[in-house]
DNA sequence: ACCTGAACACCGTTCAAGT
DNA sequence: ACCTGAACACCGTTCAAGT
């Protein structure tokens, strides 16, 4: 993200959590997650390997800060007053908009439950139900459906960013998909065939947004 | 020559892509993601670990396989003629099933999306949506909401069965759970909060429905 | 208390060599 | 064509030793 200026010898300060997450996530983003390793941390930041392991547990424990992080800072715009769905739809495309951007928080979320981050996004999320018109004895699976549903397109979208080539353009990878959907015989796979123009066609933040809006159709019927 | 022919335990058949997977899917049923390994596998098949390459291209191909077998397999039972809804219940239902089960099918599913497996979710969840009355224009993305929604609560499920202890009871994890959210500041979580007890007694299977009945109830308001 | 970096116990993958 | 298994190029993590 921040472009950094050029680099000292020196360390500018002493090592702490912060600054490893700091340096993780901008390895995570400029080189992606197969990058990040203790070996190239450790070298970022002028000191051992060992040495990371005086600030964090192990790797999970890293990969959870950095992906917490990110997600601390896109909730951390505020919604305003919007009205319920309205601040539910901005927070969610938010989190879509991060993800995106990062695919790397996307492989996180998807896999890491009891994290900080996720709790985050219940909060928010769920923090506008009652405002819709949800029973109280609804409101967390309420929640858990908008949060489920956003974690999945948030691990396909950072799958599908792994799989792309970096520098190929969007249209291609989706006809490549498209393609793999119509190479089915279309006696098992009608509907494949059927919508395999949509698939090639869509767009994922319009379709993203689409899902959220379905939900919050059906979450409107509990009232 | 050299008497090498003490092969006392001759391979009952020859090495093939399914034999393979055969046995990737039992060492990951019962030992678990992490001790699926090309050693332990090329051991369990009495062959050389480079012999494996030769019918399957890496492990990223193996894991697929082995997902997609599983998935083909529940995807296999007929739902029979019942009303749309009611069959795509069935057949997500069936996938929770599966991945409760076999919390490696949730991983990989959450984490791959060309894959064959999720293309046979799209098929047979897809496949009943015009039944329900979904314009032909929104088939793709309602059926997308549905199928991420899915794929969401595989990745939530496996993340979880990987942090519990193995042995350990499901209730008492929960609980666990919800701790961490009270032990919160309430000023910043008061959702966490209120629906921390929800969170701790809710059944697993029961919400996942109520969330498939959610995104059903949007769907419905398309038509 | 905090850091160093070699060492340990693994991985997935390749490839010359065998049959 | 198919299989063997040693070798390669890595990993995350530990730990005796330093300051």
């Amino acid at each position: 993200m921040a472009t950094r200026g050029q680099r000292t010898n020196r360390r500018a300060d002493a090592l702490s959590k912060q600054r490893i997450v700091d340096t993780a996530v901008e390895i995570l983003d400029t080189e992606g997650e197969s990058a990040l390793t203790f070996r190239v941390l450790a070298a970022r930041l002028e000191t051992g390997s060992g040495a990371i392991y005086w600030h964090v547990a192990d790797k999970g424990e890293l990969l959870a800060a950095a992906a917490d992080d990110v997600i601390a800072r896109v909730l951390a715009v505020p919604v305003g007053d919007a009205e319920p769905a309205a601040a539910i739809r901005a927070v969610a495309l938010g989190i879509f908009d991060a993800i995106d951007a990062r695919p790397w928080v996307g492989t996180q979320l998807g896999q890491a439950p009891g994290q900080l981050a996720v709790l985050r996004i219940y909060e928010r999320i769920g923090g506008r139900l009652e405002g819709l018109g949800v029973p109280e004895k609804a409101l967390f699976f309420a929640a858990s459906a908008l949060v489920n549903y956003i974690l999945g397109v948030a691990g396909q979208n950072a799958a599908n960013a792994r799989l792309a080539v970096p520098g190929g353009d969007r249209s291609a990878f989706l006809a490549a998909v498209a393609a793999r959907w119509t190479e089915q015989d279309p006696a098992d796979y009608p509907f494949a065939h059927r919508v395999a123009a949509q698939l090639a066609d869509h767009d994922d933040r319009e379709q993203f947004l689409a899902g959220i809006d379905l939900v919050l159709a059906g979450i409107t019927t509990l009232g």
